[in-house]
DNA sequence: CCGCATCCTCATGGATACTG
DNA sequence: CAGTATCCATGAGGATGCGG
């Protein structure tokens, strides 16, 4: 990218992640390590050349870093300690999203792994969890796991733990729920995720 | 730009505030409402056509309103409260930005109202002000006010309050100054700003 | 296959001149 | 002052090639 030529802590980080795709590579990396491979298939419509110049871009400046993978000669991309601390931006300019999201996905494409993202970006600090609860999430082809305990939330992959149920899951109705449970929770009320059973049905309560 | 065609609010913010300048067009707006000759001014760098290209996107995606202010005919550029909640992001990319200041302006371009934004969003909110305080900062031609208040801290135009004590101040060091209260705290320490008689000397005081 | 590099076309950005 | 119009340079997108 261009230089903006400003001394300006939001004009230099534009320098460094201003230029087309390259937050929604960090992204892609803030989920997991991944391959070339992965980043293409995480990043539908990018052109290879273009991902192939932003890693190298990115690689230069201190955000990602190339590393040689398990049993040797398989290349990885990782973020730096620098690079991860993107996750705040990021999950800020998620947070704003809500309003562009409640429209719903219409044709665009979805990757469950980007939940993993969204979804704790939304679930507001605040937000008490009456009982912990483990609810599998099955999205398309893939499962994730969306975990409530007295810490906060968290999705990620489908781990060995117990499941309490599972969700035959939207992603927009995910998110809706993530992002009612921050709006309440700004109006002081509290978002419980309640599991009934073990089977698929997932309630969410909001109690003044 | 260009949409990216996925159901993600990263994304989906991105086509709203991705695009060259936009972002920093924002931060202007984030200082003060202005007139388009106050941003021609305080974008350095920035073509007249994109200027008036990107207020009309923001203005269309409801990120900026148009409106005529004082006496009738003259128009002036404000964030809607939508566009004000950019100041989140804005806030974390500057603060992630501290590693690519520290090596100054160089031959950058400097307005001092950038500081309206910076400083408050290094100043960590747990840094205890043990004495309020008002300094006068002399800026290049322009004057700026640093009110640190047991609520927090706060940059802004002159107004009629008391200064304490007035500094002919570098732009790379009040930021200096800034992120080492954001770096100390966050290793427990407390950042004081203390003011010595009521000359020029201001004195930064990091106790463990 | 995976991990890019090249080539080509078209859209966007940048600098400057100009106008109501 | 508040933008348009114009022209050129740069970058994005898509297809394809190619070595390991």
């Amino acid at each position: 990218m261009r230089s903006y030529g400003q001394y300006c802590g939001l004009a230099r980080s534009l320098e460094v992640v201003g230029d087309r795709w390259n937050l929604l590579i960090v992204r892609q990396l803030l989920v997991a390590p991944a391959r070339y491979r992965d980043l293409v298939d995480g990043l539908p419509g990018i052109a290879t050349n273009l991902l192939a110049d932003r890693l190298r871009d990115l690689e230069e400046s201190g955000v990602v870093e190339r590393r040689l993978a398990g049993s040797g000669s398989v290349v990885e991309y990782v973020l730096t300690p620098w690079g991860s601390e993107l996750r705040e931006p990021i999950e800020s300019l998620i947070r704003w999203s809500t309003p562009l999201m409640v429209r719903g996905p219409a044709s665009d494409s979805f990757r469950p792994e980007w939940l993993a993202l969204a979804v704790p970006a939304l679930l507001d600090k605040r937000v008490k969890v009456r009982r912990a609860a483990t609810v599998g999430l099955d999205i398309g082809d893939q499962r994730l796991q969306l975990r409530a305990t007295r810490a906060g939330f968290e999705v990620g992959p489908q781990d060995g733990r117990e499941r309490d149920a599972t969700l035959r899951a939207d992603p927009a109705y995910v998110l809706g729920l993530a992002a009612g449970a921050l709006t309440l929770s700004d109006a002081h009320a509290l978002g419980v995720v309640e599991v009934e059973g073990d089977e698929s049905v997932v309630r969410t309560v909001f109690a003044a």
